[in-house]
RNA sequence: GGGCGAAUGGCGGAACUGGUAGACGCGCACGACUCAAAAUCGUGUUUCGCAAGAAGUGAGAGUUCGAUUCUCUCUUCGCCCA
């Protein structure tokens, strides 16, 4: 008997798929297609676990979809433009193609050791030219259709590293780099019009059948619809200001109205721009973040004006108007009316400038005299203090009843607002695609010709200066056109721009005229089944999905509205955390088990102190390298331990006998199978045969039913239980025939997971996959049942017997089981409950 | 603060539409093989109890012949939004 090699095998086999090129696809409208697609990596240069369990999961799905038959798009690419790679080449002085392109090289050999059934052929890479010049294309089409527009717009600015910082990159309010204090900018930016689609892309997710809740749930709330009304207050003061319009949810609390607060961006700031205090407030204003949570935990500060505004339900109420840092100008109309009781912003505000708070709701559970005291009141309850409103239920029927009194006065109307905003897609780097915009010289916007696409990122140049480095690129900057002077816009595109299209180009990853081919598209789209980790559950898929939707908006020969049709959101891979004396993070490739005991492998004799398990991350050195992994256990024991231990959407904990038991179990089947080989059998048929096909069936519907249901632990357990069977049975007398003929069908439901150990045993017993077996109900069926019989609902012992047993014949049997009648013989038996082919429950 | 979700042995986790709670794996214990160890194989492993038996799925109630599963209240934890 052979030991398992697994290296030799899972080398040959990998060799032996790509030169065959076993896995590329073409399009074939004889066949059913199936489209899976895991959220490509970015090239950081090493696979981590993250990679290996997406992957698995999403190969596991793919081969087994591949087995039943349907034409299968299984690709791979790269989402190779970003800061880290401008960052690595700054510190480093390389350039950012060359560190990507070598990152890419490495991981996809790593990728290629665990046996992905990936079709190589279609691989991509965003920052190739090749990819991005047919974004450009994009970016020029959406221009048309007026999705793409310029405006002006307030970033986070590093005052230091001269550089706009995403909303993430800005921690406690300061840079993540450079630790500077961020500052409200504005910069003339580029964005989609995301915010068109609000309700649509709102409509799409009931259609998401095969998404999680949690998802949809998610981009629900980011999407944020909220109904409510606008409402012109009539103002009076010596400013040439007759009415200021407001967006509120809440026109029932008018009552309790006692300041105005606009956006210093209102344009009320206009007629204050020269004003050394108002300038001065701006300022202080521009310190606080630009995150609506910076804004909630900042501090409210306003700037009163000149004006008073008027109360529409109340025309003798006269309240201030301020400018306040809490209002932002990109949501409802820049202005909103404070009513200090039942809104906390309001209320801390009032409190800050001694403003009058009345309270003109009271919660069910309160009487009339009811008063907001320490904090606002926003929930449920009863309108009190508010004239003609006074008893309508709130928020229900007294937002609807104001609004139709506010509507009659024609001043103020119902209207639906979003808190979805328009996607700003300018980036103040280098490593990113160019954005396909000339300039004048007097700074008016032209797209660039067409038939100049692509505009090329120069290379090779100096990224060790302050802000964006194609800034000082002067000869790529300026251009002449039919000899007038233009010059480059120099911002880059945001990289989940390239990451919203992705998968169409997957589909003609060779097209040198389009990013796609329609008859491509028609065949390919949408994605049955796209995997990924859950933090992408916003942004990454609702650009995606707006991406779609801008592509097929005014375009009649092309309307796919949901790119993907299924999505599995994965869980991450966690590993115990360790720290030395000192409070040092410590690498488990650091550590070694003595006595029992975790100790530093370069000093025995301190013991480490384990700490809770959390997601792998560098920072914290609770990773382990896949590549090391492969290289002691092989692909297929990774592959069989990320699957086993927990079920995919949640975290998997990573332990070193987890995998270790992995190996051991990969060492068991192939023995099990050396013996299918090599064992010499009687060839009578007996009993023994009907046992195998039965557990065989029965595990071949145990098989199809977790895969469909993504349940691959369960899967695993599954193919324990089938081991553990085995090899208590295989001594037995089976005939040769049946055995190989049942064994090789539970080989081949091992493909998908294990898939270099199974096709050689495969091989090994000169089988061929050709198909995912099917199984025979009726072998499914058992003849003999445990009948549970319980008395009073608990349960007192187990009668086997026939199936189809009636409840007298039952009965009976239990009267002779000593053990279970003398828990009711004494009893009057007041009732019988008999559940057919399950159980009996006596009542006494 | 709001939304969503989760809670089952020492640990990770099973249990399909309410019907044998703890599948499968890890760990642990004992045994076999061995001069010995490792590896391997076998047996056992929710708790209490010598046993018969009883209790038991975060806590408390409810519906039901019967609840891990359905309903309500609470506690704790996680994620997202603020």
């Amino acid at each position: 008997m052979e030991r398992y090699n697994f290296k030799s095998v899972e080398e040959k086999w990998q060799k032996y798929w790509e030169e065959k090129k076993i896995f590329s696809t073409k399009l074939d409208k004889s066949k059913k297609k199936f489209y899976c697609l895991e959220m490509f990596p970015y090239p950081s240069g090493k696979i981590h676990m993250g990679h290996v369990r997406n992957y698995t999961i999403g190969d596991v799905l793919a081969r087994y979809k591949s087995l039943q038959g349907y034409n299968v798009l299984h690709p791979m690419g790269w989402d190779s433009f970003g800061m880290p790679a401008e960052n690595a080449a700054r510190q480093n002085n390389l350039d950012p193609k060359s560190w990507t392109e070598s990152n890419i090289k490495n991981m996809k050999a790593q990728l290629k050791k665990l046996g992905l059934s990936i079709d190589w052929d279609r691989e991509i890479s965003t920052a190739s030219e090749e990819y991005y010049k047919h974004q450009q294309l994009f970016f020029l089409e959406l221009l048309e259709k007026k999705l793409v527009y310029r405006k002006e717009n307030y970033v986070n600015w590093d005052p230091v590293d001269e550089t706009v910082l995403a909303n993430e990159q800005v921690i406690d309010g300061k840079g993540w780099r450079s630790g500077a204090t961020v500052e409200r900018k504005k910069l003339s930016q580029w964005f989609f019009n995301i915010s068109k689609f609000s309700q649509s892309l709102l409509d799409g997710l009931d259609g998401l059948y095969q998404w999680p809740n949690k998802v949809k749930t998610m981009q629900k709330n980011w999407i944020g619809k909220s109904f409510g009304c606008e409402i012109d207050f009539r103002t009076e003061g010596n400013l040439p200001v007759e009415k200021i319009k407001c967006f509120t949810t809440r026109p029932d609390t008018l009552f309790g109205f006692s300041f105005l607060a606009l956006s210093i961006d209102h344009e009320v700031s206009n007629f204050y721009k020269d004003d050394k205090d108002f300038i001065k407030f701006k300022e202080e204003c521009s310190k606080t973040g630009t995150t609506e949570e910076a804004i909630a935990v900042g501090e409210k500060i306003g700037f009163k004006t000149d004006l008073v505004a008027v109360n529409p339900l109340n025309p003798k109420q006269k309240v201030p108007v301020y400018f306040a840092n809490f209002v932002l100008m990109d949501y409802g109309f820049g202005a909103v009316f404070g009513c200090p009781a039942h809104d906390q912003r309001d209320y801390d505000f009032a409190k800050k400038y001694n403003l009058e708070i009345k309270t003109v709701v009271r919660p069910n559970d309160q009487d009339e005299t009811f008063k907001v005291n320490h904090e606002a009141y926003p929930g449920p309850g009863i309108v009190i203090n508010s004239d003609f409103l006074n008893g309508l239920s709130a928020p229900d029927n007294s937002v609807l009843e104001t609004i139709k009194i506010l509507e009659k006065k024609g001043i103020g109307k119902k209207k639906i607002n979003f808190r979805l905003k328009d996607w700003g897609v300018s980036r103040q780097r280098y490593w990113g695609c160019p954005i396909p915009v000339l300039y004048d010289e007097k700074g008016n916007a032209h797209p660039v010709p067409k038939e100049n696409l692509p505009v090329k990122l120069p290379e090779k140049i100096n990224l060790n200066v302050r802000g964006n480095p194609l800034d000082h690129q002067k000869n790529w900057r300026e251009v002449e056109i039919d000899g007038e002077r233009f010059f480059r816009e120099t911002d880059t595109l945001d990289t989940f721009v390239c990451s919203s299209w992705y998968y169409l180009r997957f589909c003609s990853p060779n097209n040198k005229d389009y990013g796609f081919d329609k008859d491509e598209i028609d065949y390919w789209m949408p994605v049955d089944q796209y995997i990924g980790g859950v933090e992408h559950a916003i942004l990454h898929l609702l650009y995606s999905r707006f991406f779609m939707q801008a592509i097929s908006y005014q375009n009649s020969n092309f309307n796919i509205l949901e790119p993907f049709d299924g999505l599995f959101t994965q869980g991450m891979v966690c590993h115990e955390t360790y720290k030395d004396k000192n409070n040092n993070w410590i690498s488990p490739d650091d550590i070694e088990v003595k006595n029992g005991k975790k100790v530093l492998k370069n000093n025995l004799s301190e013991e480490i102190k384990i700490g809770p398990s959390e997601s792998m991350s560098k920072s914290k050195k609770n990773t382990v390298d896949p590549e090391k992994i492969i290289e002691m256990y092989g692909a297929d024991s990774a592959r069989l331990f990320i699957l086993s231990d927990s079920p995919p959407e949640k975290d998997v904990q990573w332990s070193d006998d987890g995998i270790a038991s992995s190996y051991k179990f990969i060492q068991k089947l192939w023995t099990l199978n050396e013996k299918v080989v090599h064992e010499i059998y009687q060839n009578h048929q007996n009993d023994a045969d009907m046992n195998i096909a039965k557990f065989t069936n029965k595990f071949l519907k145990k098989m199809t039913d977790s895969l469909n249901n993504f349940s691959y632990n369960i899967l695993i357990a599954n193919l324990h239980e089938m081991q553990n069977f085995f090899s208590k049975e295989i001594d037995k007398n089976y005939t040769k025939k049946t055995l190989i003929e049942n064994f090789s069908k539970i080989l081949i439901t091992m493909v998908p997971i294990i898939p270099h150990l199974s096709n050689e045993c495969l091989k090994k017993i000169n089988c061929e996959v050709v198909e995912w077996p099917k199984y025979d109900e009726k072998l499914i069926v058992e003849d003999i049942i445990l009948y549970v019989i319980q008395v009073n609902g608990k349960k007192k012992g187990l009668i086997e017997s026939k199936r189809n047993l009636d409840q007298v014949e039952l009965f009976e049997k239990i009267l002779k089981e000593e053990k279970i009648s003398k828990h009711f013989r004494d009893k009057k038996i007041v009732k019988k409950i008999f559940i057919p082919n399950k159980l009996i429950n006596i009542l006494v």
